[in-house]
DNA sequence: CCCATGATGCCCT
DNA sequence: GGGCATCATGGGT
């Protein structure tokens, strides 16, 4: 069941958390690649220092995120990492989650290909695990990319749909990669599943 | 295990 | 021109 309009209509918090267990999907090129996704991080516009949308920015980059809920933003970092990213909340209001892991289910083959340009069977344990444990590496994985900035997840090429298992612990922890945001760097809005192994990092206490 | 570094391009000031 | 919601690699411990 593809998950509808209303689900990302909602507090950003709460809409990070329920995305875990759920199933990540891009129809490409005829082919299926599924994914669950493990790993996710709030950002929560005005008030959230880390947030492209902070203090309300708005430039053409961020206009994604100030749009109606359920639309993909997806952008660049280091020149050469695409991010993907959940737009929540009614439109004017510029939040959205970041998808930070997923573990493959369908179409693995593929995903080693868009990886390592090898077959599943020629990838070392170790880089299988490697295929989606990061938003950089999952995008790369599920050939996501610039073109899709703006999809909406209530389509048919790009949505989420319901988990099949649901039953697991959730850790909540600081999120990742944002020194530079202040107060902010601390906000307990990263959510994961715990004992997962396509979890990008694990801090320790 | 940990830490340092380079790659590479777009956005925004 | 500075900085970035990252990753791979290479060295040390």
């Amino acid at each position: 069941m593809k998950l509808k309009r209303d689900f990302y209509n909602r507090d950003t918090l709460i809409v990070a958390e329920e995305l875990l267990g759920k199933t990540l999907v891009h129809n490409i090129n005829g082919k299926v690649l599924k994914g669950k996704i493990v790993e996710t991080e709030a950002y929560l516009g005005v008030i959230d220092k880390a947030a492209h949308s902070y203090g309300g920015k708005r430039t053409p980059r961020v206009e994604i995120m100030y749009g109606f809920p359920g639309r993909a933003y997806i952008y660049i970092i280091y020149g050469m990492y695409y991010l993907l990213n959940v737009v929540t909340k009614e439109e004017g209001i510029p939040e959205a989650v970041l998808i930070r892991g997923i573990q493959p289910l369908e179409g693995i083959g593929e995903m080693a290909l868009n990886r390592y340009k090898k077959s599943l069977d020629e990838l070392t344990k170790k880089q299988i695990i490697n295929l989606t444990n990061g938003p950089g590496k999952l995008s790369k994985a599920m050939n996501l990319e610039k073109s899709l900035n703006g999809e909406d997840l209530c389509g048919d090429r790009l949505y989420i749909e319901e988990g099949s298992n649901n039953k697991f612990d959730i850790i909540t922890d600081k999120r990742i990669g944002i020194d530079y945001a202040e107060e902010a760097k601390d906000f307990p809005f990263r959510f994961y599943i715990e004992g997962n192994k396509y979890v990008s990092k694990i801090l320790k206490k």
